[in-house]
DNA sequence: GAGTTGATCACT
DNA sequence: GTGATCAACTCT
């Protein structure tokens, strides 16, 4: 299985994931989720991510220092998974930053899909009728269907668990472009940083105002 | 514009 | 412990 998933690169080990939060957000961009289940494999190219940098971003779930049963994986080593129900329906996918106790994490909010197109459309189809390509994977909470994430894969290390992984990808040729985030109204001057990046014109980045 | 439910918070 | 409020969204 690791054979056939090195045309992906290799597997980014533990110290990658030590990078600052805003530059870990940018460097994601290219780079290849993997998750594996009994379902079968699924891959896709990660091409838009958000930064949430907590305690002082107020639009982070960490924000003031918040630490609860749910934000706890936040605080812990980077490179955990931290996964959480949006609108009582949809999970989203984050990445646990460094350093260790202070809680920062990247939202990976779409993706280019590359392997295993027919399980996650079998997936995205029991909510979606219709599934135009940007559809299957473009977006936080289509995400994480298509590729089977959820609540399990809460606290789980990307640099050495069995269902879910990330490759290096191919050399960074993309175009990223950044803006403010989505959907964080309620984040004051926070709003405003430019801490939400993508691929210029790639059809799979989830196109919304802002 | 509606849907959906766990987490969080302000109260006892 | 209890109840109210709301959310880093998706589909029609």
């Amino acid at each position: 299985m690791s054979e056939a998933l090195d045309r992906f690169g290799v597997r980014l080990e533990a110290p990658y994931f030590s990078m600052p939060v805003v530059a870990l957000a940018r460097d994601l961009i290219g780079r290849v989720l993997v998750t594996a289940s009994p379902e079968g494999v699924t891959a896709g190219r990660i091409v838009e991510t958000e930064a949430y940098r907590g305690p002082a971003d107020l639009a982070a779930h960490s924000a003031n220092g918040r630490r609860t049963p749910r934000t706890e994986v936040m605080f812990g080593e980077p490179g955990q998974v931290y996964m959480y129900l949006l609108y009582g329906m949809h999970w989203a996918f984050n990445i646990v930053a460094g350093p260790v106790g202070a809680p920062h994490a990247v939202l990976v909010r779409s993706l280019e899909p590359l392997l295993g197109l027919e399980l996650m459309m079998q997936r995205r189809a029991r909510s979606a009728n219709s599934l135009r390509p940007g559809e299957l994977c473009g977006g936080p909470g289509r995400l994480t269907q298509a590729m089977g994430l959820s609540r399990a894969q809460y606290g789980a290390f990307l640099a050495r668990d069995a269902c879910v992984s990330l490759r290096s990808g191919a050399p960074n040729c993309a175009r990223v472009k950044r803006s403010p985030r989505i959907n964080i109204d309620y984040a004051g001057a926070w709003i405003a940083r430019e801490w939400r990046f993508y691929e210029q014109n790639n059809p799979h980045v989830s196109v919304r105002p802002r």
